[in-house]
DNA sequence: CCAAAAGTGTTGCCTTTACACCCATGT
DNA sequence: ACATGGGTGTAAAGGCAACACTTTTGG
């Protein structure tokens, strides 16, 4: 028996010391790049399908440091910007049913009822290095217009963490924590756009954004690219974190 | 050994054969009355302390099924509108440690970690029979504004159920589920009032809310009070309904 | 007849939207 | 030189807030 199945039996077996049964956490992971707003997926290693990157809460330990405990393993960052957003309790959602049943045992925790919190984090897209778990082979990107076909209800967890994502969008620092240290107004706009799926006045975006006063001008432009080299930006932190404790509204739409 | 006694023990000695082991949920549940806000409560039996109705999730029962069977319960009503706010997961919340020490139960499930679904809910005031639970004595509307001690963390509930109220005043139907059949263009706006927590233009708030095409007019006027008669009003359910689904916005402040 | 509450309409301001011209850069 | 994208300003429209006068009712 090789260390995977060992591993695995022992975590089908006895997963229940560590952890608390019949609740599991989900993450759906933004990142932003190449003018497109990405999601974080795993491709188990048994059956080949795609999930959202997810886990169990220690007996000890609280559903936010459960869900920063997930992100850090999967994408190496801590300090990310998270926000739990609603639970997932439909009695016939169940874990693993299918997939463990080859181990051969046939009672475990995990083919118990689950209801699972589902979280959305925004990581800065290149600083990510997205690392499978040990139950997964791969660890990758995906466009979220794009996103295959995912376990049990995950599609509706993605789904609904775009939703809630959205509506965050007013006041809640999202360019912040997704675009890298310096960025172009068009890119930010783009940011805006992909997440509400509408298109937006160039000229009206950035006076409004401007007006926000929370961005700083900064003396380069980005070169390289074709066309007229656009002014780099970045977000100026003590106008930003006075301007979010009164309430920011980036009301766009 | 009493009735209530043995139905305790029973409870707390083999209640998770019926119910999920370590999660909860909770309902904070409002209602409009003499220009108030309020919150319905419930007094435990043994402690006399105040908390918010709650209860535990069947094996196959989904979490809002749970919910609306709490709602039934406390309230007599059925089809209430009601909407998942927050799980509530520190480690240190407790269900019951101190509660039922008494009994002589030195382990049962109802002392293991709990993490809590919160829920929120709108009542018509009027229909509502406030019930207890067979732990506890009374059930009792509560003014929001003075909400006594509550055990473990329910007051940081109610907080967050209200902030989370004031969130969706924009876009849930809130006037429609806390309002009786008919009511005046004044109830109305002492509503908006004190969830919001301002006051606002009577003028304003009229041409408001008349611009939004929910709302008709009834040929009486409510007789009674001192001063001019006001006009009685009632949502137009199907004007409320059209307007819902293309994105009613009821944004004051 | 007076105080207190309700019904209604107008004005000015400010925010939002729509839109046009010039500039820079790679091909 | 030209196509493409970026930077900026202005004018019209629409929404919102401020505000005053009249009407009704109970005491």
């Amino acid at each position: 028996m090789g260390s995977y199945e060992k591993k695995l039996r022992e975590f089908l077996l006895q997963g229940d010391r560590n952890f608390l049964p019949h609740i599991s956490i989900d993450c759906v992971i933004f990142g932003f790049h190449d003018n497109q707003l990405k999601v974080l997926l795993l491709k188990w290693k048994d059956q080949g399908s795609w999930s959202v990157p997810g886990g169990f809460v220690k007996r000890k330990e609280s559903l936010d440091a459960s869900a920063k405990r997930v992100l850090k393993e999967r994408t190496g960052l801590k300090d990310i910007f998270l926000r739990q957003f609603q639970v997932f309790g439909d009695p016939h959602r169940e874990r693993g049913k299918k997939s463990f049943k080859i181990i051969g045992t046939s009672k475990s925790w995990i083919m118990d009822r689950f209801i699972t919190v589902g979280y959305w984090a925004l990581v800065e897209f290149s600083k990510v290095t997205p690392r499978p778990d040990w139950l997964s082979d791969e660890c990758q990107w995906w466009d979220v217009q794009q996103i295959p076909s995912l376990i049990y209800d995950h599609n509706s967890i993605v789904t609904k963490a775009l939703e809630a994502l959205r509506l965050s969008l007013n006041d809640q620092p999202v360019g912040y924590n997704l675009l890298p240290q310096t960025f172009t107004m068009p890119e930010l706009q783009r940011l805006y756009e992909t997440i509400l799926g509408v298109s937006l006045d160039r000229r009206n975006f950035q006076k409004k954004m401007l007006a926000l006063d929370v961005l700083e001008r900064l003396p380069e432009r980005k070169t390289g690219g074709a066309h007229k080299a656009p002014f780099l930006y970045k977000f100026d932190k003590k106008k930003y974190e006075r301007a979010m404790q009164k309430g920011l509204s980036f009301g766009f739409q």
